[in-house]
Formats: C-alpha cells, sequence, structure tokens
DNA sequence: CTGATATTAGAACTTATGTTCTATATTATT
DNA sequence: AATAATATAGAACATAAGTTCTAATATCAG
C-alpha cells in the first residue's frame, strides 16, 4: 500500500476541501525568481518545493524517534558531532576524556543504526542543534 | 487607476498582488495531519516547509556551481563518495590507486571550499547521486 | 535494597582521512 | 607547437575515527 493510500485511510478518506494557501512578499518573491530561473510555473514550482520538504519532514521523523532513545549525555555528543566538532574538541568542551566521547559515539551509533560519523551528520544534515552549543545550559 | 491600486499606494508599502496557491489532496492531507501533529496552523507549517525548501535549494545552487568546476572525474570521486564508499573501494570500482583517489578528494574539497568529507556528504545529502553508480556509463 | 542504565575511562588495536610535496603522462586549448 | 588542465601515483607523515574489550561509579525505578 502506498504512503498516500495509507494516509487517506487513516485520516477517513475526507473529500478535502480545497483550501487555499498565501505567502508573504519575500517568499512569492523568491518563489517567482525560482520559477522564472527553470522556466515553470510558479504554482508548478511550489508544489514541488512543499512536496520535498514534507517527505523530509516524514523522514526526519524516524530519526526523531531513534533521538529521543538516547541518554542526555549521548544526545550532547550527537548535537556537537552534528555541529561539526571532533572527538577532541567535544572532550574539551564537556570536560571528559577523549575516550568517553567514543564510548558515547558507539552507543549513540548503535542506537540511531548507522555505522558513523559521516551517515550520522547526513541523516541529521537539517536538525537545529545551535541551542547545544552551550552544554551547561543542559546539564 | 482602479480604487485598490490608488488604496494601496496610498497605504504605502503594498502587499504585492497577494498571490493564492492550492495543492492538492495528497499535499493537503500531509499538511493537516503535520500541522494537527505539531499544534499549529496549517498555514504556518506550509510557510516554514516552503521556507525551508527555497532556502535548501538556493543553497544546493550554490553548491551546483561548484560541482561543475569540478573535472569528470572528480565529479565521479565525490559522487562514490557521497554515496557512502570509501576511498579504497573508490579505488577499485574505478581501477586506480588508493593514492589517486587521495588526490581528486583533495581537489574536490578545494573546489568545493570544504574541510573534509563529512561536511561535502552534508552539503550535498540530498543530491541524487544513484546515475553515477556505474562509473562505466560516465567514461 | 537491587537490578538496570548511564556516565565515565582506559588498553590496544585497525582503518580511514587529511596534509604537503613531488612527478609523469595524457588531453585540451590557444 | 606551447601552455594549461587533467589524471595518475607516490612518499612521508599526522590526525581522526572505528572496534573490541573491560570496568568503576553514579543514578534511578521498582
Amino acid at each position: 500500500m502506498l504512503f498516500w493510500e495509507w494516509l487517506r485511510k487513516a485520516l477517513g478518506s475526507s473529500p478535502a476541501q480545497q483550501r487555499t494557501f498565501t505567502f508573504d512578499n519575500q517568499l512569492n518573491h523568491m518563489l517567482r525568481v525560482l520559477a522564472e530561473q527553470e522556466s515553470r510555473p510558479v504554482q508548478q514550482v511550489a508544489n514541488e518545493l512543499l512536496t520535498y520538504a514534507l517527505s523530509e519532514r516524514f523522514a526526519a521523523q524516524e530519526y526523531l524517534r531513534r533521538w529521543q532513545r538516547l541518554s542526555r549525555r549521548e544526545q550532547q555528543v550527537v548535537a556537537l558531532l552534528c555541529l561539526g566538532y571532533s572527538y577532541r574538541q567535544i572532550a574539551e568542551q564537556l570536560i571528559v576524556s577523549y575516550d568517553t566521547i567514543k564510548s558515547h559515539v558507539r552507543n549513540s551509533l548503535h542506537k540511531f543504526e548507522l555505522n558513523n560519523v559521516s551517515e550520522l551528520r547526513r541523516a541529521l544534515a537539517d536538525w537545529d542543534f545551535s541551542q547545544w552549543q552551550h552544554p551547561a545550559r543542559h546539564l
């Protein structure tokens, strides 16, 4: 069964009332620029963009579930990893040993069912970890 | 001059002709599901998603420019890298030495203005390199 | 109190990546 | 034909990341 069909059934197959959307000037402008660049109708471009963003969102939900299985400390380490820090830098920031970071990364990768940090960074590429920059706030 | 146009000018900083968008049933459903999940207005979620997709698109354009500066061989190596292959695996696939791959990666990273493969994989995370799986087709 | 997790840390490896530099042969471009 | 770019390859070294183990505290839920 396609995801769409499943989704529709889950919702009780209601006939959708064709709701309209409006976007602010800035978004409209960017949309028009992009449509212009690609010589395509603005509505079509908007459609494609929204489809893309939605699929990304739903894909991210699976990783969100795995994220929630991490301990507080593991989340902190993963966050800093995704912010681009190396094991050594993370150890310094959290004031623990390099080997401890390796332990946390090992466990985190296992819980994410991923094989290396590169995959992890890619999987969570769109997540905003800026709030995790200053560990103190989370301890 | 129409009354509306006159009014807009009189009021200054006119909102551009507020163009409306409609999306098909499937998109509407997903939007509503997501809005429901997050207890937020559908229009607001749509706004956020569109903003996200647009910024991703424009960011990708910069990397596309850099990608086009790569030589054919460098593109091949970067593609396989982003597909998750290691230097050694790429060397085997392309039937060249490990050191050659290192050269190509070094040059490619420089052209992309990135520091390591992790950043590269993240930057091109949404690109589809499946066509590059079989090098023969591109040589 | 007690088992289950979490947090910390290390040894002893192995592999993978990154850096700097050099160098030759092959293609394009002018 | 001469220059520039590309593709190839290596040495020699440095750092980073991943693997397999073990193990001591600490904390929390039942």
